[in-house]
DNA sequence: GCGATATAGTATCGTATCGATACCAATATA
DNA sequence: TATATTGGTATCGATACGATACTATATCGC
């Protein structure tokens, strides 16, 4: 049996915990959580469809209870905002106030990723993102999960013009830098996972 | 700027995320939190050099004292064993005891993965490993911590015969099962980050 | 050798995560 | 309109985690 998928676990867990370390450094200058910075970078790149409590539960895998705890504490230090959905009115809708933006562009978040992966080939580098990415399709089946993808890489996008588009599931229309943001909704192409 | 790299980086965050949740699941069936889990799986691969709690505690990334905490609830619970060195009589050594081997063995730890990669051709994979070990690699070098790899990818890893090997480092002389072990004085192969 | 320093580990304390449970309000369903 | 479902919050107990202080052993400079 050929070992190299358990190779390929191995890495992605010890760079998982780097890069978790990375997040505690950085989380500890501001006296703030791994979790919390996570939340953070999540609003900052979440869509329209994405920026509530249940959706970070689900990028977080964590009960909506003990995310709703850390919005609270997030809240407090006014490093994000509450509004309401103006439809469905039980649900919150969540982004960054202007300091949590302020701490994210402080924080460098992927600066040391960056810096680690300079050296490496195009090419390999994106060798790795089709491995992976196949890897999170079939975790995603497994487990019912969601993939969290941007919209380059999801079944539902269509493209009205050149620089009009739309999410075939929810009709909406989008515009360029929306679909750059990541979706609780994402469902990947299925040129993504060739077979 | 290519944004491929970055494209890695979220997929081995979501990844990572995927596997927490998963040993977050598993753990549960034993009231295990997830770093207990993460330790019991390192003490099970760790080799003579590395089964001590403060190697455990650079794996994971976290301080001595509370790695110490962790490993005192594991003791009471039964699935560690801890034993003096016999040189350093600092150093405390850890095994896992038959309770903990057999909690590790139930847990099917990678299961889940080995099935979401099943599909992938060989080859991808391994330019996947290609691109993270040299991310790995460099990261180290970036914050002066340890790859805690096996002596295959070692540069230490001295052939003495067919069957024997020797670690370059420590001077000692190897089975070919404990070259499989993970160590944390593990330092890559130049082969392993050509460029 | 011998004192200064470094290292491995433990103990204690305060903060905060996390799951479980219960609960409320709004929406969906029948 | 009654019931079920969904989004979110509040509370509680166990415990991770860092900071600090501490002990014991080992190593280094002289």
């Amino acid at each position: 049996m050929d070992k190299s998928p358990f190779a390929l676990l191995d890495l992605v867990e010890r760079l998982g915990n780097l890069i978790r370390a990375d997040l505690r450094r950085m989380g500890a200058e501001h006296g703030l959580q791994v979790v919390h910075l996570q939340a953070l970078v999540y609003l900052h790149r979440a869509n329209r469809y994405s920026n509530t409590p249940q959706a970070l539960a689900d990028f977080l895998n964590l009960t909506k209870g003990t995310v709703s705890q850390s919005l609270l504490l997030l809240d407090r230090r006014g490093l994000i905002e509450r509004y309401e959905d103006e439809i469905d009115r039980r649900v919150v809708r969540l982004r960054l106030s202007p300091l949590g933006e302020q701490v994210i562009g402080e924080a460098q978040i992927g600066a040391q990723w960056q810096e680690a992966t300079r050296e490496i080939s195009a090419n390999r580098i994106r060798n790795g993102v089709s491995a992976l990415r196949q890897t999170l399709f079939m975790m995603q089946i497994d487990n019912g999960g969601r993939t969290f993808g941007v919209c380059h890489t999801c079944s539902y996008l269509q493209r009205e013009s050149q620089r009009v588009f739309r999410c075939g599931l929810m009709g909406d229309r989008l515009s360029g830098p929306e679909t750059r943001r990541i979706c609780r909704e994402h469902s990947p192409k299925s040129s993504e996972q060739p077979g």
